[in-house]
DNA sequence: TAGGTATTGAGACAAGGTATCTTTACCTAC
DNA sequence: GTAGGTAAAGATACCTTGTCTCAATACCTA
């Protein structure tokens, strides 16, 4: 099963959670909305200019603990903030010019939850980004980042 | 094939890259080799007051670069340093006691490689954190917090 | 429509890191 | 040994990504 919060709707999560409609998120999420693929808490900042910054990042926090949107690392570590389609999903970050993509795998997680027990304690979560340099940029010969081998390999 | 990269060789192998052997450094990879279950850049600056925040900055940098140390996060998203053992490995976080295991697990990479190839494009890497409250804390019962769920699932 | 309370905005603060610029210390070559 | 070019260090200002505080505002409910 895999649950749409896309739309409308994700003020109707809120709201369920006890949280209050206001105007600054109504138009915080609106703008989040129209980003197919991610977006920076500046990017909201400097679109949203009459809303303070403060407000910007709670909402952004809020909207995480909702699962509505997710957390991502580029590959240098600058964070960045994507729209969740899917329930449970990892991304795929393009080294190059940044698109966030979203895929599931259950052999990972399969190996993952084994990997757990051989290790003892009892697993909580796990995080996994697969940095690629996208099927545009392969095309565009855009050259990847002499950096990137420093961050993952 | 594993590289030993312990012990005094880190510094032989920042001189093969041509970097010098100094003062400030030699401290610094003196510090962190004992530091069996990961560090902050914090850690370093406290413990090596005569030594500047920027150096120390810096000094990471270069082990990041080398492959000498790799970075990751806290489930919580705070930076942590951990010496490597291993060539390619990834790391389990304990939640609560955030120490740092190490795992290698063939068929993950395996399937991320397939992934990569679905998505179109050329595969850089990728980075994968396993979150575990670990046997230890597991077993005094320690409490999971609660924001945990909010970054990972 | 009044009022309690969640939320906002402004701005100070914090963590983690980088840039700049002068001074110091490595290392090499003599 | 020592002189000197250059890499590196130290100090400090600055940047980014957030968080905290606190007074003012706006939601919602009764």
């Amino acid at each position: 099963m895999t649950v749409e919060i896309r739309g409308s709707n994700i003020l109707a999560v809120l709201e369920n959670q006890g949280y209050r409609s206001t105007l600054p998120r109504r138009e915080i999420i609106e703008n989040l909305e129209k980003r197919s693929d991610g977006f920076t808490a500046e990017d909201l900042v400097r679109d949203l200019p009459h809303i303070g910054r403060a407000t910007v990042f709670r909402t952004i926090k809020l909207l995480l603990e909702a699962g509505i949107i997710c957390k991502l690392s580029l590959i240098n570590g600058e964070p960045r903030y994507s729209l969740a389609h899917a329930e449970h999903h990892h991304h795929t970050v393009c080294v190059t010019c940044g698109t966030i993509g979203e895929f599931h795998a259950g052999t990972v997680e399969r190996v993952l939850r084994l990997i757990g027990n051989e290790v003892g304690g009892s697993i909580i979560g796990h995080r996994i980004e697969l940095y690629i340099s996208c099927a545009k940029c392969a095309r565009e010969n855009r050259p990847i980042p002499s950096s990137a081998h420093t961050y993952v390999s």
